[in-house]
DNA sequence: GTTCCGCATGAATCGATAG
DNA sequence: ACTATCGATTCATGCGGAA
C-alpha cells in the first residue's frame, strides 16, 4: 500500500474547494487561535473568529465522508480578565451549519506554561471538540485501549461474592454493569481526558501539540489507508504522524515558511537536486488524494 | 467566632429574593442537570434549561458581593448522540446578564468506572465555571498551593555557592533569576485542572460532588467567617464543608427529603425532642446571615 | 550503557510603557 | 481613551553532555 502525503501552499478557505465531496476520513487540526494582535501569524480578532472559521468548517463538512470525524483543537484566550466566548459561539454556529457536536475531549497539558497572576492560575488544558456529520461514524476503540493500572486490582478484588453474583445475574439486562467482565482484563477503554505534556524541543520546529495527540485520534478514528486532512498544517505534526501510521494525508498551509519546512522533511533528497517550484509540485502532488 | 449554617426549604428562584444585596462572599453549586425525563429530581428539559436558570443567576448576581465569586459545577448531557449546547448558551446568556466569565476549571474524575459505548468513551470530567461581578475579586491563592514537582528538590538543593552568590548580586538588576527566592520553596501554585476522585458513599445520600471540590474552592475564594451560599443544596456537602472550615453558609433545597436529611445532621439532638416546624424554623434561622 | 544534572523552551497572562 | 509592544513571572519536560 502506497501512502501519499500531499501538502498544499495556500489559504484553506480557497484550497479546500478543490477537494472532492465525501473524500476525507478524518480531519484533525489546530487552527490559529484568536489573537488581538493583528500582525501575528494568522492572527484573527476574537470578535471575527466565528465569522472567519465558518466558511472553512463548511468546506470541511462537505469534504468529510459521512462516516468521518472532525476533531478541532482549540482554547479561548483571556481578554481583559475574562475568557472569550468565541469557542462557545463557534460550537453553536457549527451545529446550525449541520455538524453534530458529538463530544468534547480534554487535553490536560501536564507542563503548562508557568506564571503567577493575582486572579488566575495557570491554564493547563485545551479543548478537543469532536464533530460528526452523522450519528454513525467509524470509531476503532480497541486501538486506543490503555493498561488497566490498579483500578482492577484495588477495586475489583475486594468485591464481595454477593456483588459478583448480583452483577452476573444482570448480564444482558441492559442496565447495571457486569463487573465480572472486567476481572480478567488488563486493558481498559480510555476516558475523554488525555494527559499529555507539550513537547518543548530545543530544536527548531516547535509544534503546537505533541505527536501523541494526533496519533491517538488517528488510531481512534481511522484505519490504514484512510485519508487524514489538516487544513492548518503548521509544522506538519499531523501529517508526519499520519504518514508513519500508514494513513494518507493532506496538509494545507498558508505560510511558505512552514510549508517549505514540511516539504523539506518530506522530500529531503529532491530538494538538494533542484530548485523547488511550489506551484507545479503541489498541483502534481494533490492529484492523488481525491483532489479535483 | 460563631458559625451559622442556615438551611431553607423552598424554590431557589423565590427564596433567593429574601437575601440582601451584596451579602454573600461565595456561591458554589451544582444545579440539577438537564434531563429529558420530566419526572426526575429537578429534571429540567435541555431546551428550557437556560430560561429556567437565568432568573436564579440574576438573583445570585444581586446577592453576591462585588468581591465575591460564583462557581457553577455543570456538565451537559448527551442527547441523541450529541452533547447539548445549553451550557454554552448559558455562559453567553449570563454574560449578557452582567456576569464576567472569568475562568473554566476542569474537574477530572480520576476513578471513573470503565464503561463501553459504541461511539463514546467514559465521560470523566466536569466543568467548574467561575463567574464574577467585577474584575477585582478575592482570591487566596496561597491557601491551595500544592507540593512542587521534583524540580525544586532535585535542582535547588544542589546549587553551587557560586550560583547563589552570583544570583544574589543580580537582585534588582532586572535580569537573571533571583534563585534565592526559590530556596525555601517546596510548594507551587496549582493549575485550572483538578484531579479528584468521586466519592462512592455506601450511605444513603449520594452527593453530586466529593467534599474536596467545595473545600478547594472555599479555601481559594473565602476566608474564615465569610458567607457561602449553595442554592441547590442537595445532600448539603457544600454547607457541611463550609461549616467545618469555619465559614457561615446558606443552603436552599426544594425537596423536603433532602432538606430534612441535612437538617437532621445539623441538629441531631433537637430533632429528637420536637417535631420540626419547617416554616417557622427556617425563617428564624435565616435571620442571621444577612437575610431580610 | 546507565544515571544525573544543566539548560532551553513553551497557543500564558498581567501590568506598565509607549505610540 | 485606546491599542500595540515588552518585561516579569514561573514550572514540567526532554535533550544532551557529564559522571
Amino acid at each position: 500500500m502506497e501512502i501519499k502525503t500531499d501538502i498544499i501552499l495556500g489559504d484553506s478557505k480557497k484550497v479546500l474547494k478543490k477537494l472532492l465531496d465525501n473524500s476525507v476520513d478524518f480531519v484533525f487540526t489546530s487552527p490559529p487561535y484568536a489573537d488581538q494582535r493583528k500582525s501575528t501569524y494568522g492572527g484573527i480578532h476574537p470578535d471575527k473568529y466565528v465569522e472567519w472559521f465558518l466558511p472553512i468548517s463548511e468546506e470541511l463538512l462537505r469534504v468529510l465522508k459521512p462516516t468521518g470525524t472532525f476533531v478541532l483543537n482549540i482554547k479561548e484566550k483571556v481578554i481583559k480578565g475574562e475568557r472569550s466566548t468565541y469557542v462557545m459561539e463557534l460550537i453553536i454556529a457549527m451545529r446550525k451549519q449541520g455538524w453534530l457536536w458529538t463530544e468534547e475531549f480534554i487535553w490536560h497539558k501536564k507542563n503548562a506554561f508557568p506564571g503567577k497572576w493575582p486572579n488566575r492560575f495557570r491554564d493547563s488544558w485545551e479543548r478537543l471538540l469532536q464533530f460528526n456529520k452523522d450519528k454513525k461514524f467509524n470509531m476503532y476503540q480497541e486501538e486506543v485501549m490503555v493498561p488497566m493500572g490498579n483500578w482492577a486490582k484495588t477495586r475489583l478484588k475486594n468485591l464481595s461474592e454477593t456483588d459478583k453474583t448480583r452483577d452476573e445475574s444482570k448480564v444482558g439486562s441492559g442496565f447495571g454493569k457486569n463487573i465480572s467482565n472486567w476481572l480478567d482484563r488488563d486493558m481498559a477503554y480510555p476516558t475523554n481526558v488525555l494527559h499529555l505534556a507539550t513537547e518543548c524541543n530545543n530544536k527548531n520546529h516547535s509544534a503546537a501539540f505533541p505527536e501523541a495527540l494526533p496519533k491517538w485520534f488517528i488510531k481512534l478514528f481511522t484505519k490504514q489507508g484512510d485519508i487524514v486532512l489538516d487544513p492548518f498544517m503548521g509544522s506538519g505534526t499531523t501529517n508526519f504522524v499520519a504518514k508513519r501510521m500508514n494513513r494518507n494525508s493532506i496538509g494545507i498551509e498558508i505560510l511558505p515558511e512552514y510549508y517549505n519546512s514540511v516539504k523539506e522533511q518530506l522530500e529531503p533528497i529532491k530538494l538538494v537536486l533542484l530548485e523547488p517550484e511550489q506551484q507545479y509540485e503541489s498541483t502534481e502532488l494533490i492529484g492523488s488524494n481525491g483532489v479535483r
